[in-house]
This record gives structure tokens, sequence and C-alpha cells, in this order.
DNA sequence: ATGCCGTCTCTCCTTACATCA
DNA sequence: ATTGATGTAAGGAGAGACGGC
């Protein structure tokens, strides 16, 4: 109805309810809806927002399939050259293959009090019974194949159109599921990795301020250096050469073997400690 | 083999309506 | 009774696949 438009077109699309409103940044506005054709206002969208037209469909049971439709439907299904099924796209339907539906008509061509082309939306509510089979159906595969859709369809006395718009606005609604799982997901690891962070900038604030004042571990005992000798990869274990070394890495690995002949200040003897 | 065209079906976005608090 | 929020059926655009010519 109108008291949704705002006339401007820039409505935000999907929401994904990601608890942290700011996460992920949401765009500024839908491009989408900026470049989209806007869809100057029909004949049929004014009879759409007339309450008086609308009121016409109060008290029809749009979820009974209308004989006459169904008949209309397997003629068109016999008859389309190129598909044994009655898949019609809202394109395919100004073709007035299922027009008139929701008023008991067939093909939009009954004589229309209304005036003729009524572009109806025919808001329909699937009965419990209806979307527990679909859900079912789903479970076992989210797509169907045309012969599938065709008897589902008859099984829940329903269009075909309307088991294919059932199945991909399923789809839709478990692909937006899984999107708010990941963000979800998503935002937990970045949680993590802030927490993270902070810890440790917290522990270089800590090392740079034992790094900005000697005094304070001078007369503290030498914490222990392992250094690895690069020819007989033992570790030894000496004291600090300053007191900056202390704050420094102490365990110094040295990846590259190095020849015999390197100057190796310690002898074997002494770095047994490995 | 290639290109064009029509059809079908999909996703994505949007709209309109039903329902509920 | 009204109203805003929410859920959902359906419309429409665009794209890709496919078959026929």
């Amino acid at each position: 109805m109108g008291e949704r438009e705002d006339g401007l077109g820039l409505t935000l699309g999907l929401s994904l309810k990601c608890p942290d409103q700011n996460f992920p940044p949401p765009l500024p506005f839908n491009l989408h809806s900026i470049f989209q054709t806007p869809k100057l206002s029909s004949l049929a969208d004014a009879f759409q927002s007339s309450p008086d037209a609308r009121s016409n469909l109060r008290g029809i049971d749009v979820n009974r399939r209308p004989s006459r439709v169904a008949e209309c439907e397997d003629e068109v299904g016999v008859s389309s050259p190129n598909s044994t099924i009655s898949s019609v796209s809202g394109k395919r339907e100004e073709n007035g293959t299922e027009r008139g539906w929701a008023t008991g008509g067939c093909g939009g061509e009954e004589e229309d009090d209304d005036g003729g082309d009524t572009a109806e939306r025919k808001k329909l509510r699937l009965s419990k019974e209806q979307a527990a089979v679909l859900e079912e159906t789903f479970k076992e595969h989210s797509t169907l194949k045309p012969k599938q859709k065709v008897s589902l369809a008859n099984q829940l006395n329903l269009r075909t159109r309307q088991v294919e718009v059932w199945f991909q606005n399923r789809r839709a609604r478990t692909k937006l599921k899984q999107t708010e799982v990941d963000c979800e997901y998503l935002k937990r690891c970045y949680d993590n990795l802030t927490e993270e962070n902070r810890r440790l900038q917290k522990e270089a604030n800590e090392l740079r301020a034992l790094k900005l004042s000697p005094q304070t571990y001078m007369h503290m005992n030498p914490p222990t250096t392992l250094t690895m000798c690069p020819s007989c990869e033992r570790v030894a274990v000496l004291p600090p050469p300053s007191p900056a070394a202390a704050i420094g890495i102490t365990r110094h690995l040295m990846p590259v073997r190095s020849t015999p002949g390197n100057a190796w200040p310690f002898n074997s003897n002494n770095s047994q400690a490995a």
C-alpha cells in the first residue's frame, strides 16, 4: 500500500539484524533503488492503492484455486511450445495467462467491473497444511525440478507459480538466516581480535615502560638469555649483555647455520644446557 | 562453428498485504 | 480503533543457461 512509500526510493534493503549495529558498516544508501528505473505509477498501481479496489478482494478465499484458472493453466501448460509446465513469471503474466486469478477470472479477459485491466495484487496466505508440505519438501531439496513443481502444486491445489515463488522466497530466507549467522561469527572474531590487540598493546606499553626506566630492574637478577649456537645448534644460557637486552627477546634462535669456522664465543662444553 | 533470439529459471530487491502487540 | 513492526506472497529487473534457427 502507499503508506510505506517514502517517495525517495532510498529504503534500505535487507536488514541483517547484526547485534552490533555498526558491523558491518551499512551502505549509506541503496544503489539498486537509485538506479532502478522508477516504475511510474501505472493505472494498475493507482488501482492497487485504492481502498475501494482493495476492498473488492475482501472475503475472497485466495487460497482456493479457482477451477477456471486451473483449467486455463492446464491449457497453457499443454499448449506452451517450449515448456510443458506453466511456469509463468511476471513478464509472462502480462500475456494474460495468470491475471485475474484472485477475482476468479481467467487470463484477465473477463469483463471487469473495475475497469478492465486490473493488475491486482493478490495477497494470500498459504494454509498451515500447505506451508508444512512445502517446508518438508524444501528440507529434502531447496530447488524443484519442473515436474516436481507441477506435482507439488497439484497436490497443494496451488499454481505452479505459487510453488515457485514460495521456494524462491524460502531460499532467500535461508540465505538471510545464514548471513545473520555468518555476521554473528565474524563479529565474534572481530571482538576476539580486538581483545587480543588490546592485550598486546598493553603488554607492549608495559615493556616500553620498563625500557624507559632501567633502574627499576637494575637490581633484579638478570633474566636468562638462551642463545643457540649456529654450528652445533646447542643452546647457551647467557646473562644479557646489557640491561636493555633484558627486555628484548630472551630466546635468540639463529636460523642460518654457520660454517664451522664461525666465531662462536662459547665452547660447546658450556652450552650443554640443551 | 557462430551469433541471434526466445524461453525458462534463478537471485536480488522491492512492494503490498496480513497479522500481531 | 489505531498504529507501527514484522512476516511473507508476489512483482519486476537483470543475468545465465539452453535450445532452435
